[in-house]
This record gives structure tokens, C-alpha cells and sequence, in this order.
DNA sequence: GTTGGCACTCGGGAGGATAGAGTGCTAATC
DNA sequence: GATTAGCACTCTATCCTCCCGAGTGCCAAC
């Protein structure tokens, strides 16, 4: 995109008027509220320009400019100037942040809490991805005749479980005889590598007779294939019924009906990290903008998204949906804030 | 309330009218509508005394008249009759709440879900109380040094656990005598007589030096009593922005923006079922209509949920929030089965 | 107690005029 | 060649006004 400085300053100030007071915005306004030192002609003669270009469009023919998606990505790639939050603004975040919690789930939970609050967008986060965390512990606990929990300690700091149906005829020891077995073998595996023949083969050294271990060995499998499965936690959705951008009901209703799918938000969220990391992008976030989304009813969104680290290999990823009319600085600005706050306290888990 | 019968009928024909038309309804369709063998001029005396009597209202003076609170209130104590489901129906709901699950929560989102889709309004479920059931088991299990894991299984079926902070002196062995001494006198209690001194008293027989004691004994107490904190699960929001009742972007966003709050939908729900149960009703499900509802933003909604057990002390409830114009013999008889269903799936459990 | 008749009320939709912000284009100017 | 003033044109949003129609309350008659 070849645009003179002048050019790139009118994009810059289209951009920020319309985000701020939600208006298409004209030659005129544009020299009151900014210091052009030329006239409204001039800036005319260039909008027609950035309009030809595709960066910026008409809602029709006599009203002022918006920003298109093409803009947009021009302003969020090459224009804007993130800028610090104040002492004020991380304190904030920081208080909110900081209650002293026992999971990571629940830390993740908070962080996704304070996101939506400070940004007063929706906001979401993976769970961590942990696949390639490895497995420190896995206990199987007799719970009644043919009921055991299964619990496992990963790595990254995280405890699963799962209750599973196991044989009635199983008594106390056997089981622990099959656990001591299954962990023995499998302790310092990434959960990526194990498969049912990995467990299948731990289990041969006990005992057991053949038909009940194996049912116990697949279900232990079973739990440990659930336990890297990722969670999306979503928070704030009403809020988007507040601005001015979905007082269409149609819109809101669009938005929200896509939103409550949080399996569909979850895996688009998912294939955004793959294709980063294919590109091999090495941005600390992510954004997707209006129709580069590729979610029903998200046309009008943004969506910023940053990785979290809970260990070197452990990630998920945490951001933000919000109009595409946002103010990208500031909101990166706090995603960025956040996921750094949560890396800090996700150390004390593992 | 002494209403003549045809006066009975005219509220009862006002009320289907308004529920299925979302229209005022007037003295001439309401003649059109149904066999009354009277006059429109007949039917307005009657309404105006309806509306004295505060049971039906005018949007304005040349409307027609819709359902009071108290109107919804008279017809659903005692002019509707409450419909059977239709095969068809009951498979639908049956299909859904039937695909097997291993813990008693995934159950009971299950059911909630399918009430969702079913009503097509909010539906929400309280998870068991369960303070009433009692400790069946009890394990912590070391996860690393100043981690452990409180494990409990508790009568009603249902397992939790909480990761708690413990000294990082305690070996794996300590841990265990406490967790055997604990788990050894407290077994068979039920939660709400667990405190913090029965729990100190057990860990007394263990010769693990008194400080380091003290703080898993805490922590142990602690993690007994989240046992018993109550959970909701809201589904379906969104369907609410579908409801003509909510087509003005104002009051969806006010019940919206309550029912984001989920712990002060629990804490009302829960009041329900407190004041129900001290004036003893028993009655098998519990409706509050409109302003009868002290939620911000529900005035225009209704409330109606019913009782599922777990066990004979361990229930919760289920139910759904919808707009107060709705067909509610129907909804009530969707809730009763549902109900019904989760009952007997719940005892697969127990 | 019921009914037909009638004057009255009020919301909502249709049509029309107007203001105002903005545009593109042209011709003159720097 | 870039910039500017000027102007005719365009389109939306808003505000009026008008009027239809459904509905009401009340009265007098049955």
C-alpha cells in the first residue's frame, strides 16, 4: 500500500472519528476536529483516493466515510501506535487479577472476568492446550463396585478427572495393582503420545484377568484422551447489546446466537492459533477483522486474541470480541496487560 | 376471586388470545375467536369488570386489553388445564436427556440444554443441594510438595474435589494418615453437620506435629464445605432477543445484563425454594409471574421451575425463564417431564 | 341482564416538505 | 501538478399532518 504521509494521516483520523463518535465522517469535520493545513477540497481529492483504494466507503453517496474492513487492517498494521495503560488502568486489572486462587482454571476464569470488564466487550480464553504436557501422576480410586475416578496430575500444574464405569467384580487392590501399573509406565509421557496401545501395554504387567483390566485400561485411556480436550470460556455477551453497533435486534440477535455455540467459537478460535503458527507469526496477538471472520453474525467484530504460556509448551489463548469499530490501541493495549498478568501468576502453579 | 363462569371464560379466552397473537384483544375478536353466545357489548361489560378487578388491562384507551400479572396469576391457579405431551414430544426430550453420561452434573446440563430447545426460552437448573447427602469416602492425595488433593465421594453419587495448599514439610505419608483419620470419622455424616471442630477432632489421632496438622485439617474443612455451594447453569439467553416481548433493545438488555449475573440468579432461585417449602407447599412445581419476580429486568417475564431429586434428602431444581406471555400449560407440562426424566436417570447414580 | 347504536379516543402508517451534511466536478490559483 | 473556492446535486433523517381502523364506554331499548 503505497499512500503518501497526508493520505495515511486522513485514514488515521477517518479511523479515529468514526470510532469515537460512531458517525461516517466528512471532509468538513475532518478539518474541524484535526490540524490538515489544507482545505476540505484537498481532503476530498484524497478520500476519493482512499475510497478508490478500497480502504474506506460511502453508507451512500451523501453522507461522510467509514472505514472498511480493508481500512481497518491498514490502521491496526501500519498506523496506530499502541500506547501504555495507565498506573490507574493496571492497577485495576492487576487487583482483579490477583486473588489468590488454587486451579489454574480458575485463574484463567478471572483473567477472562477482568477482560470483559475492562474492555466491556465479550472476552474468551482456551483452556491450555496440553497435549504436550506429560502426565506426573495417575491415580484410579475405587469409588463403589463399578465406579473408580480416575486422577491425573499433569506437568503444567493441572489436575483432571473423571469418573468411569469400571467391572463390578473389581476389588480395591486390583485397581490400584492396574493404576500403580498405568502410572509407572506412563509418568513423564506428553499426552499427545499416549495411545490406547501405550496404556494397553502398561497394563499387561498386573495380574488382572484379561477381559476386566482391558475395560479398565480403555476407560483410563479414555479419561486421559478427555483431559486435553479444550475448554472456551466466554463472558460478557450482553454487553454487546449496549453499543450502538448491534441496536439492529437482528444483528444482536445474530451475534449472540452465534456466540452461544461456544463449540463452534472454540474451534474457530483454534484454527486462528494453526494458521498463525503455520505462518510462523511471531505477533504477540492475533486479529481477525469483520468479514475475515469467518463466524455467522460476526461481520461487524473484531476479534483479538494473545497466547498465554502456563509452561514453555503449554499454551491457550486469551482476547476479546468486540465491534470492529473498537479502539484497536487501547484494547490490545489491555489484552496485552492481561495475558501478561496471568503469565506472572501462572507461575505459581507450576 | 368470585368469578362468574362466563366471566372465567372471557379471562381465559383473553389470555390464549394474547398469548398466541401478541396482540390486545378486543371485545369483537374475542367473539370472533370463540362461541359465546353473548354480544360484544355483553363481553365489554364483562371486561371492564375483569379490568376493575385488576385482571386485565389497556395498553390505552383504545386498545384491547391484555393479562394482568394478576390476570396470568388467576388463569394459571385455576383456568388452565395442564396437556399431556404428545408421544411425539416426550421421544424428542427423551432422546436427548438419554445418551449416557458418567457424572451427574453432565446429566443435569444435559437436561437443561434440552429444556432450552424444547421451550425455546431460558432454562435453568440449580445443582443438588447437598448438604444432606454424606461423606462416603474421603482421599488426599499428594499432587507435589505443598499440593495435595481433596478428593470426596459423597452419598448422593456425586465426586468433588478442590486442589488445596498444604505445608510443604508433609510427606506423602502424613498426608495419608490425616486423610485416613478424617475420612475414618467422618464417613456416613452428612455434610452440613461437618465443622470445622469435627474435622480438628478428627485429625487428632494422628501423630503429625500440631501446626502443620492444623493447616490441612483446614484446608480439608474448606474443601468440604465447597462440596455443598450451590451451581447454576443458565442456557439459551439468546433465545430471549427472538421473543417479540423483548423486541425493544432496552429490556432485553436489562434482562440480559441480569441474567449475566449468574450467583444472583442462584441466590433467587434458591429463596424460592426456601419460601416454598416454609409455607409448605407441594405443590411439584413453583411459578412467579411478572412483578412477582424481584429480578431487575423480569417484569416481563415468568419464572417457573420445578424440584428434581437425587436422592430422597438431595434435590435441586429445574426449570425456565420465559416471557409472561406464555402458553403455560405447555411449558409447565415440558418442565414436568423433563423433570420426570432426569428422576429416573438420576437413579442410575444412587 | 343483554343488546344495538353511537360518539369518542388513540396509535400507527402514509405522504410530503425541509434541513443539513456531504459529495463530485470545474475552473481558477499557487 | 497540487490546491482551492464555489456550486449544483444527492440522499437521509426528521418532523408534520392527516386519516384509517380497531376498540371503548355509555345510553336507551329490549
Amino acid at each position: 500500500m503505497q499512500l503518501d504521509n497526508r493520505k495515511k494521516e486522513v485514514l488515521h483520523a477517518i479511523v479515529d472519528d468514526y470510532v469515537s463518535t460512531n458517525e461516517p465522517v466528512g471532509s468538513k469535520s475532518l478539518i474541524e476536529r484535526h490540524s490538515f493545513n489544507v482545505s476540505s477540497a484537498t481532503l476530498r481529492n484524497d478520500m476519493a483516493e482512499l475510497e478508490h483504494l478500497g480502504l474506506i466507503e460511502k453508507p451512500h453517496t451523501s453522507a461522510g466515510r467509514i472505514p472498511s474492513d480493508k481500512g481497518y487492517r491498514e490502521y491496526v498494521n501500519s498506523l496506530m501506535t499502541i500506547e501504555e495503560l495507565t498506573p490507574r488502568e493496571q492497577l485495576e486489572i492487576e487487583k482483579r487479577i490477583n486473588t489468590s486462587v488454587d486451579e489454574v482454571t480458575e485463574l484463567i476464569k478471572n483473567a477472562t472476568h477482568t477482560l470483559s470488564e475492562t474492555t466491556g466487550f465479550v472476552s474468551l480464553a482456551m483452556s491450555p492446550r496440553l497435549k504436550k504436557s506429560f502426565l506426573k501422576q495417575l491415580k484410579i480410586l475405587m469409588i463403589e463396585p463399578g465406579k473408580a475416578l480416575v486422577v491425573m496430575v499433569l506437568s503444567a500444574g493441572v489436575v483432571k478427572d473423571k469418573v468411569v464405569r469400571i467391572p463390578n467384580f473389581l476389588n480395591d487392590e486390583q485397581i490400584m495393582k492396574i493404576s500403580g501399573a498405568i502410572e509407572k509406565s506412563l509418568t513423564g509421557k506428553p499426552l499427545d503420545e499416549i495411545t490406547l496401545v501405550t496404556v494397553e501395554t502398561a497394563g499387561k504387567s498386573t495380574d488382572v484377568p484379561e477381559p476386566l483390566l482391558k475395560q479398565v485400561l480403555y476407560e483410563a485411556y479414555a479419561a486421559i484422551k478427555q483431559a486435553d480436550e479444550l475448554n472456551i470460556y466466554l463472558e460478557g455477551e450482553h454487553r454487546m447489546l449496549s453499543l450502538p453497533d448491534f441496536s439492529s435486534l437482528g444483528r444482536a440477535r445474530d451475534l449472540l446466537g452465534t456466540l452461544s455455540d461456544s463449540g463452534m467459537v472454540a474451534g474457530y478460535v483454534n484454527e486462528m492459533e494453526n494458521v498463525a503458527r503455520e505462518l510462523g507469526s511471531d505477533d504477540s496477538y492475533m486479529i481477525r477483522i469483520g468479514q475475515e471472520i469467518t463466524l455467522e453474525g460476526l461481520d461487524d467484530c473484531s476479534f483479538i486474541t494473545a497466547t498465554y504460556n502456563l509452561t514453555d509448551s503449554v499454551s491457550g489463548n486469551i482476547g476479546v470480541i468486540g465491534p470492529k469499530r473498537m479502539l484497536y490501541s487501547k484494547v490490545i493495549s489491555q489484552i496485552d496487560f492481561v495475558k501478561k498478568k496471568l503469565n506472572e501468576e501462572m507461575k505459581k502453579f507450576t
